[in-house]
DNA sequence: CATACAATGATTGTGTACAATAATGTACAC
DNA sequence: GTGTACATTATTGTACACAATCATTGTATG
């Protein structure tokens, strides 16, 4: 954890954690289209080693692949929005009572530097910003030991991120930082229902900033022309 | 449903399903190397299309990749295997919750059939009934109509089928039939609780038939070889 | 003028060759 | 005889080139 000898991860596990980071940060919108040409273009590498990070990303649900066509940033819909909200709010509700009372002292002080870092970002960095809100959930999924646990933590987290950048009114960070800060005192105190509909309304709060029935962009180029046809002599 | 066109699916998809049956229905156990060579040459493809099957199968948590190493059939730990059946017993009480009373007929329809299934192949294909055990609590994800949750169910069902390879006693099918069918009828009889305490009872005696003290094979080789150590001079 | 069809272009799917890395076998020194 | 260092071998990681497929555009025809 301190200073490890350099990892040395693959290119492919460079090129997707790159393309990763830029999805949840919104830089990379949801239906972009994402070319391995231009892709291995870009980062200097082969095809071969973008498409095994497409490949990835598509097993986390962030990429949707349609045969021949190519990879593009999933859109999730409004349906598939109100379900991974729904499977947050199960998981994450359990999340919260695995942890409730037992956090370690190094525990909590991961959790402080990680709020620190959201604090600082906020202000500076936008997309930055953006994703630090998201690890924090999936470092709380962490600290209850369950790897599977984490792993859909960290699947519905991240989508969260894309139905955000899709459905969001106001392109903002998902979290407000100072909720998270009273979940880890609530956790701390060992209070779980506190802690719980902390939780919970906190959540209530992302859902809710995302209204399901005006897509932000390109919810099909279609739907938005019909805006403007209207303009044309019929 | 009935007789599409040819589906037509890439080597890649043809080689994944082929790896995954033969995971599922337990041919390939727990830490059987998987060399990319050997399927290649097995399945007339090049490495290329196994790779991407194998990096599929990765993400499912079938298998372990180690880097410069290979790919090797995933070995759950003990603790692992606590885990998944953990999360099992809530996802799948919320399955169950989701599905009591709202039952088409069409579902019943289908859940019939697949019972049906396992009954002809539990006298006559060991394997193959492992598998369909494994498929039908996923059919009733499916049934819920929520991706997510079917999602989530699928991968910590098929990693059930691999901690059973590795710590049940005798090699069996995961579940009793019988059982199934109780739970479809109080499903159709819109009784939740009767129905969420069935899969629970029914979940735990998959749980019991692992002894997690005792891998059954190669439980790490260093592991089984303390025991020998033992008999050599100091 | 709308529709169906065919050629074209671009992009992905696949195979093969080479480079890098880790595991294994062997020889040598102590 | 034992342990270490080196050479060998096998397997994965990567790049590139070709083949297959699909979308689009242009053209002809009703």
């Amino acid at each position: 954890m301190t200073s490890d000898v350099p990892p040395k991860r693959s290119r492919a596990e460079n090129v997707y954690q790159a393309l990763r980071d830029a999805i949840l940060e919104q830089n990379l919108k949801p239906g972009t289209k994402l070319s391995e040409d231009v892709i291995a273009g870009e980062f200097k590498v082969s095809r071969t080693s973008v498409r095994a990070a497409l490949q990835q990303l598509r097993g986390d649900g962030l990429v949707d692949h349609q045969a021949n066509r190519g990879a593009f940033v999933a859109e999730p819909s409004a349906e598939n929005a109100r379900d991974i909200f729904s499977l947050r709010r199960m998981l994450e509700s359990e999340v919260i009572r695995r942890l409730a009372g037992n956090l370690k002292p190094d525990d909590v002080k991961r959790l402080r530097k990680h709020v620190e870092q959201e604090e600082r970002a906020r202000p500076v960095n936008g997309p930055l910003s953006i994703r630090l809100a998201g690890e924090f959930h999936i470092l709380l999924a962490e600290l209850t030991g369950s790897q599977v646990l984490t792993r859909f933590v960290s699947e519905t987290v991240s989508r969260s991120s894309l139905i955000l950048a899709r459905f969001a009114r106001l392109h903002s960070s998902e979290c407000a930082v100072d909720e998270h800060v009273r979940i880890i005192a609530a956790l701390q105190a060992g209070d779980a229902s506190t802690a719980e509909a902390l939780m919970l309304h906190h959540l209530e709060s992302v859902a809710v900033r995302a209204d399901l029935r005006a897509p932000n962009s390109d919810g099909d180029t279609a739907a938005i022309l019909k805006r403007y046809a209207r303009a044309l002599p019929t």
